[in-house]
RNA sequence: GGCUGGGUAGCUCAGGUGGUUAGAGCAUAGGAUUCAUAACCCUAAGGUCGCGGGUUCGACUCCCGCCCCAGCUACCA
């Protein structure tokens, strides 16, 4: 494992449309357990997130509900910081489309673009179903009506702007081929590859019929198309092209997180290179054949990796509003916890394929391994740690009985092996399997305390150097546990802390160490940490 | 339609360059135990590894065909 490399980790600027919802959640929690992991390894991280605040929806949007779009942006910004901070998420730098330095960095780059003749004007020509308020091609027709509303579309026509997309059909494939880590998983790297097949077609990027967005520079009638803009976060947040700080520096209220600092180079140069963005399958392909194109016509190398990952259903169903099944991340997190939210989101959720949000198991996960499983487990530790040593940290002892003393030193095997099997998993994006790692040291403990039986041994005053040795042991479990967990429950880890009377937060290396918890230290009064939750037929 | 995945225990999924009794977690049943949040631990039951052919001494694993499911099919955040 190389500590020491940087990583830029990114999610989508989320639309200031709407309510942000689990989906939304999902993948800031990918991002914000995998930064607070790294961050935990000694990594320096840079966790960026964002609000995408341009664009025709926003405009309409705002004049509907009677004020300018910029206002509009704002309440709903205000929105997404509350839900953030709710969570606890620990970004690094929060951008705004609308920050001024973000509106020069588009210009720049398509000045760059401009220069290096990759736009051109053209007749953009569209058929718009007013009904759906969108643009739909030939293909989408069915007999010249639009397939949902069985309307005729009308024709527009507009003077845009193209980026000649098309001439970077083989540089994208050929990239994707040379660094297959470039998109995960697998089967999303094939469908790009697939659609690169059939070549890129130059997209328009600019817009007339509305003004709010990034004018173009050298052609103020246009703005430039959402996308366009958007994309361009990733690196305007971190002062693209020659900026000496992070922008949002400057600006209160941008960060829950003090970044690391690049050293010796511009963030730019520091950060771009350790780049993964992490996005839903639904923007994967304007994150790599759009956004990598326009990142090589700048001459820029594309991001290091982009990871897709799916979507929730509910109970079997489509999340939807008109189906009224939205599941709403704060009322999760209100209602059980944010560790829980995060576990089931971690564990269950679609990071592979779509995964579905069923109540019922979400119940039974919570209820099998956070409270029986690992609550259970420190709080029975813990709770034994004062009945039978006062809650003091006894010294290591090993075992009398040979098949004991074997048992014992498994479980210190196991601990000293954590971090290395947690840092593979999360390398590999990996977190359900992450969290399995840190659930086998779990059933491994409990097993421990039921064959070891320390209740038993403190009852015999000859077996007192077992008791210690069983003591020993089990504190030093719960004490890796507290830091394993931490970037994945960090809740749970605060209060195991807590419980231990240890300070939150230290580097995982030293964390997860069998025998890192020194023999007489004095812990404090043990908790439950997840109260069971009793739900008739939830 | 084309392309890409996938169909393995009730549920969620691992796995296998073909070779004795196919794995895990959860759920279920029985047992043991009392430190603990009626938790934990042990054991058991549970699978014709989508269907039909073929290759082979032998296939769930390879080949062919078929069925089913999901995703992608670009200007929709």
């Amino acid at each position: 494992m190389t500590v020491h490399e940087p990583i830029y980790i990114t999610t989508p600027l989320y639309y200031v449309n709407d309510e942000l919802h689990l989906g939304h959640a999902t993948t800031t929690i990918y991002a914000d357990t995998l930064a607070r992991f790294w961050r935990a390894c000694g990594r320096p991280v840079l966790f960026l997130t964002g609000s995408d605040e341009h664009g025709q929806k926003i405009h309409k949007a705002a004049t509907a509900a009677g004020t300018d779009p910029k206002s509009f942006a704002d309440r709903i910004v205000g929105k997404f910081f509350e839900l953030w901070d709710a969570l606890d998420i620990t970004y690094d730098v929060f951008i705004r489309t609308t920050d001024d330095f973000h509106k020069h960095a588009v210009q720049q780059l398509f000045t760059r673009l401009n220069s290096n003749g990759l736009v051109y004007t053209g007749k953009y020509e569209a058929l718009y179903c007013v009904d759906c308020e969108t643009n739909s091609t030939e293909k989408d027709l069915v007999e010249g009506r639009c397939p949902i509303h069985k309307s005729v579309p009308q024709k527009v026509q507009e003077e845009n702007w193209f980026f000649r997309l098309s001439a970077f059909t083989d540089r994208v494939r050929e990239h994707i081929e040379k660094h297959p880590a470039s998109i995960v998983p697998e089967a999303r790297r094939n469908e790009i590859l697939g659609k690169l097949k059939e070549g890129l077609l130059d997209s328009s990027v600019s817009r007339t019929t509305f003004t709010w967005g990034v004018p173009l520079p050298w052609d103020s009638r246009h703005v430039l198309w959402v996308w366009s803009d958007a994309l361009v976060n990733y690196i305007s947040a971190l002062g693209w092209p020659g900026g000496k700080a992070l922008p949002t520096d400057a600006i209160a209220g941008r960060r829950r997180h003090q970044h690391t600092r690049a050293v010796g180079e511009t963030p730019f140069a520091y950060w771009w290179p350790h780049s993964v963005h992490l996005v839903g399958k639904d923007i994967l392909w304007h994150h790599t054949a759009v956004w990598w194109s326009m990142l090589l016509g700048a001459g820029i190398s594309p991001p290091r990796q982009v990871f897709a990952h799916g979507w929730w259903t509910v109970e079997g169903d489509k999340m939807s509003k008109t189906l009224g099944n939205v599941i709403r991340p704060l009322d999760v997190a209100t209602r059980y916890g944010r560790d829980a939210l995060r576990y089931h989101v971690l564990r269950e959720g679609p990071a592979r394929g779509d995964a579905d949000w069923r109540q019922a198991l979400f119940v039974a996960r919570y209820n099998a391994d956070l409270a029986n499983g690992l609550g259970n487990l420190v709080n029975r530790s813990l709770n034994m740690l004062g009945k039978y040593c006062d809650g003091k940290v006894p010294a290591e002892a090993a075992f009398a009985d040979p098949a004991l003393e074997t048992l014992r030193l498994a479980l210190g095997a196991r601990v000293d092996r954590l971090l290395g099997a947690l840092s593979a998993k999360v390398s590999e994006l990996d977190l359900d399997g992450a969290l399995e790692e840190i659930w086998l040291l779990v059933r491994d403990a409990n097993a421990f305390v039921n064959t070891s039986a320390p209740f038993k041994l403190a009852k015999d005053p000859a077996r007192k150097q077992d008791l210690q040795a069983a003591m020993h042991a089990l504190c030093q479990v719960v004490h890796a546990l507290c830091h394993a967990v931490a970037p994945f429950l960090p809740d749970a880890g605060t209060r195991i802390a807590a419980q231990l009377q240890l300070a939150p937060g230290q580097p995982l290396p030293e964390g997860l160490r069998w025998g890192a918890l020194p023999a007489g230290h004095q812990t404090g009064k043990p908790e439950p940490l997840f109260a069971r939750i009793e739900e008739a037929n939830a």
